[in-house]
DNA sequence: AATGGGGCCTGAGAGC
DNA sequence: TGCTCTCAGGCCCCAT
């Protein structure tokens, strides 16, 4: 699943293939995958000769920043990828958006789940947009600080995990690294956010930065299912190094305790019942 | 206002 | 072998 250091790493490898690229064509093989507007054909006219200044991220959505003042959103939901190819290339299956660069190549959107999308948005801070503007603390942004994670987690009733998970609290987590952070962290998610004192939420925020910045490193989490791959059709390299994300009855890596996993909200946590108090 | 749950989707893997 | 069922979960919407 793309979560904030997936997304991150396509933005680094698509960002040099593009920038200052025209959109000169475009086809939508998939109306859902444009929802946000009223047709593919209103979609394509907004981007149409459209320049690409520039690529940002907010949480896990990717920004491209085109020259009218205006921003191509994409988000990758669960089975999301995006990629540039040659033109000649055979498309992938799921290939729903193609956009024809003024290079030649095309930026390819690919999901098969369909739960992501692109849209067109107004402006290029995301922070003002309406889509955005609700969305809570950047983790790799310097405003997040131990305090200011002490204030989103202040006086929540919800499990530690599942206030992670809400992007209008922080945003970019999901299930992977909301797991290995609280581990990291020695926090069970069976705790509630208002439960965790000062040390805690300090461990918890180095706890965050580290895992996200280290799965960064390594390209990103290739699970299972719904098998996230880079810009470039890779598999990341970070699955090899977690902890307890999908690891239920396998051994915790720290002191050998079966990792246990319990429903939250539909989904599975995971956890070291000894590592995380 | 905050919270919980359902629905959208498809492919992989399990089970028969 | 081939079918059916279950599970995965980001995000939006609705009900409480």
């Amino acid at each position: 699943m793309p979560e904030l250091p997936e997304v991150e790493t396509i933005r680094r490898q698509i960002l040099p293939v593009t920038r200052q690229l025209t959109i000169v064509a475009g086809q939508v093989t998939r109306a859902r995958a444009v929802r946000a507007h009223r047709s593919p054909e209103e979609f394509l006219a907004l981007i149409i000769q459209r320049r690409i200044l520039d690529i940002i991220r907010r949480g896990k959505v990717l920004l491209f920043l085109l020259d009218n003042d205006t921003s191509l959103l994409v988000r990758l939901g669960m089975s999301g990828r995006l990629g540039v190819a040659e033109a000649c290339l055979p498309s992938l299956p799921h290939t729903h958006v193609q956009l024809t660069l003024s290079n030649g190549t095309e930026l390819r959107f690919i999901d098969p789940r369909t739960f992501g999308q692109m849209a067109v948005v107004n402006g290029h801070d995301p922070d003002r947009m309406a889509e955005l503007g609700h969305y809570g603390l950047e983790p790799l942004s310097e405003a997040f600080t131990s305090q200011a994670l002490a204030q989103a987690l202040a006086g929540k009733k919800q499990l530690i995990q599942a206030v992670l998970m809400d992007q209008t609290k922080i945003a970019g987590l999901g299930k992977i690294y909301a797991d290995e952070a609280c581990f990291l962290a020695s926090v069970s998610p069976l705790r509630t956010a208002a439960s965790l004192n000062t040390e805690d939420i300090a461990r918890l925020h180095a706890a965050i930065r580290q895992v996200l910045e280290q799965s960064i490193s390594a390209r990103g989490t290739s699970t299972l299912d719904a098998a996230y791959r880079d810009a470039n059709g890779n598999k990341g390299d970070f699955q090899a190094k977690l902890y307890v994300y999908q690891r239920a009855q396998q051994s915790c890596r720290v002191c050998g305790t079966l990792i246990e996993q319990r429903p939250l909200q539909g989904r599975r946590m995971h956890f070291c019942p000894r590592c995380q108090r």
